[in-house]
DNA sequence: GTCTATATGGCGATAGAC
DNA sequence: GTCTATCGCCATATAGAC
């Protein structure tokens, strides 16, 4: 939004940004119930009190439960594409997916509720994601196993199915935001603890990247 | 589960049979359908014709819906434990971990309602599992993890943190049974297909164990 | 054991005052 | 923009006939 500096807001411009605002804040408290209980086990009450406001309120600014979730889901969906992109047949493979896992693990740190709600809306059978799913990501997923298998035919990288690659990265540092509790309740750490995430971030690193790029 | 009509009284032990498999017919349509919406998210008419039976019924073999819920949650948590249990430190490292992978593989190809139902409580915070997690669960994978640190100290695995070796091999084999949807939609596959698990449970194998067992 | 009918409560959503 | 009041629906659960 372009908007050169001034001491006085336009009224409307001022009242558009308020608006925004608060909005933005309603969508961050409704995640992190509908990131809990999913869609249909969430209620407008457990989201009007988590943001402190009316259920009337709510209403005014979202037409409908519906509006608010789908609204929260195409929000995460533009994060969530972007990481994958940033490799290709000229890198080097251990730098290229070691990045890749550290980037990953920080989205899990950083965004754990939208994981969630992700890990949610597929296990209900991704009835507003399927589409997502086979028009945006598969296209993605296929040109990225074919980078992958450049890097085994250049003899870069050691024989490995290129897609299972993939979801062994993806489920690995998904997982320690999905089953943060399970994590918690075992180790009593969790990924905002720096030393933690280093020592995540490195064993899955080591493991997964030992195996398949001769050192 | 369709009645056919009755003839006569059947004797007591018989219709007590009759009673327990009506019970776990519906056990299992629950769990189906559970296992996709979670306990808040599932209503008992869904489950009522998934069994193809009427709400008044349901309630004369389980009290209430929350009886239910928790009859299954019991259930499954039996067979939770058990494949972990397998190895002990006189196991060579390569052969045991191997097994233990092929056997959660086959749980996530067996009973995939299982993982996923286990998956949304912990999203859920575990309300009603955090006692099993404390209880039982730690002591388990303590001990687990100790038997790895042998290993360890005996030359026989490179030095990983054991915690994350076996968080990485519960989220690589869990994947494939809570986001089931989405590898169908990038591969077409799933486990069912018996050349999919064999290369799936495959690459599992090589990737982790290779960077952690000298060949 | 299974049915029809119904009690009871919570939820999403709207109307209309201010 | 925010409030109070309320509508209509659907969900869990029960009562009582057969």
């Amino acid at each position: 939004m372009q908007q050169r500096p001034r001491k006085k807001l336009e009224p409307g411009v001022r009242r558009r940004k308020k608006f925004g605002d608060k909005r933005q804040f309603i969508l961050q408290k409704a995640l992190s119930v509908f990131s809990q209980y999913g869609f249909h086990g969430s209620s407008i009450e457990q989201i009007t009190t988590a943001a402190d406001i009316s259920k009337t309120n709510l209403f005014y600014y979202f037409k409908s439960k519906e509006v608010l979730y789908l609204t929260i889901l195409e929000n995460i969906l533009n994060d969530w594409l972007v990481p994958i992109d940033s490799f290709s047949v000229e890198d080097d493979p251990r730098s290229a997916l070691g990045k890749y896992i550290r980037r990953k693990l920080e989205l899990s740190r950083d965004q754990p509720e939208a994981s969630k709600l992700f890990c949610l809306e597929i296990i209900q059978g991704a009835p507003i994601l399927k589409g997502y799913l086979n028009d945006e990501l598969k296209p993605l997923i296929d040109e990225k196993s074919r980078v992958i298998q450049q890097w085994i035919e250049q003899g870069k990288l050691k024989p490995v199915e290129p897609i299972h690659l993939i979801f062994m990265i993806w489920s690995t540092t998904q997982h320690y935001a999905d089953f943060s509790v399970q994590i918690k309740a075992l180790t009593g750490k969790d990924l905002k603890n720096k030393a933690f995430f280093e020592e995540t971030c490195q064993t899955i690193q080591q493991v997964i990247l030992d195996s398949l790029v001769s050192p």
